[in-house]
DNA sequence: CAGTATCCACTTAGATACTG
DNA sequence: CAGTATCTAAGTGGATACTG
């Protein structure tokens, strides 16, 4: 066992790299937002329960209705992760029933912010890729 | 069947949302880069072969040995629906054995520079959200 | 109102082996 | 060298029903 075979050695710079990549931040960052959610309650927040204006608190219902067809579950899985990171704050009023209310915290608005340039490009050229991807003939 | 039902109701706002979802360039952006293997490549081919410098073609090799750990099957998959988006170029030149190199197109080399903003927001702020995440008792 | 709990269907990635 | 083909394991989202 003192050499490898050269099966062992690819397994493990293959394990190398899953390393690395586990600890890379843009990797880390993708994971979080490569969720459908993720980025539909961000962009929520950040426009308000009426999708024009300001960055607002939004309520869970609110958000529930404004992301049609989201499960509650899915939602609060979502929401509690976001808290958990700091992207957003959930605020509890206790009155009957009781009112509990979400927002985006300062490093959330800046993270929406950089959302919002990949938002830019989509707009700009998803029309390109999808014509091109239209005549490869696929 | 003239009126419906509440649940209906809900049912039917819930395909719109995804209707309207399933056209959202924002979305369909996310559902591109959402991959593992699809920002990899897109910064391998635009940092060349030793990872340092200029945007460069690579072979499907190098990229191969890059990438440590992807599968034949992904690389592949993965490659040939950047091409077909149009983000990548395939270039086959027919020594023996053949050679095939892939190289970013021009819109390709602008994604990546959009995907650059995401790795700098990554960079600045993923310790601490990461960190966040350690503090709130998860 | 704001969730929790359970179960199921489905996509997707990976391992592996083979080929022009 | 540059792939293709097949099979299986696993993570993930969704439906649904119930609760403090």
């Amino acid at each position: 066992m003192a050499t490898m075979t050269a099966a062992e050695r690819r397994a493990e710079s293959k394990a190398m790299y899953n390393a690395f990549l586990a600890v890379c931040p843009s990797q880390k960052l993708l994971d979080r937002i490569s969720n459908k959610w993720v980025t539909l309650i961000l962009t929520a927040l950040g426009s308000g329960p009426d999708c024009t204006g300001e960055p607002a608190a939004m309520r869970y219902s609110e958000l529930a209705r404004t992301l049609a067809g989201v499960s509650p579950k899915m939602l609060t899985q979502t929401l509690r992760s976001l808290e958990a990171d700091g992207l957003i704050s959930r605020t509890v009023t206790p009155t009957v029933p009781v009112t509990v209310s979400y927002e985006l915290t300062e490093i959330g608005l800046s993270l929406q912010q950089t959302i919002r340039g990949l938002k830019l490009w989509a707009e700009t050229h998803m029309d390109e890729i999808f014509a091109h991807r239209q005549t490869s003939g696929v």
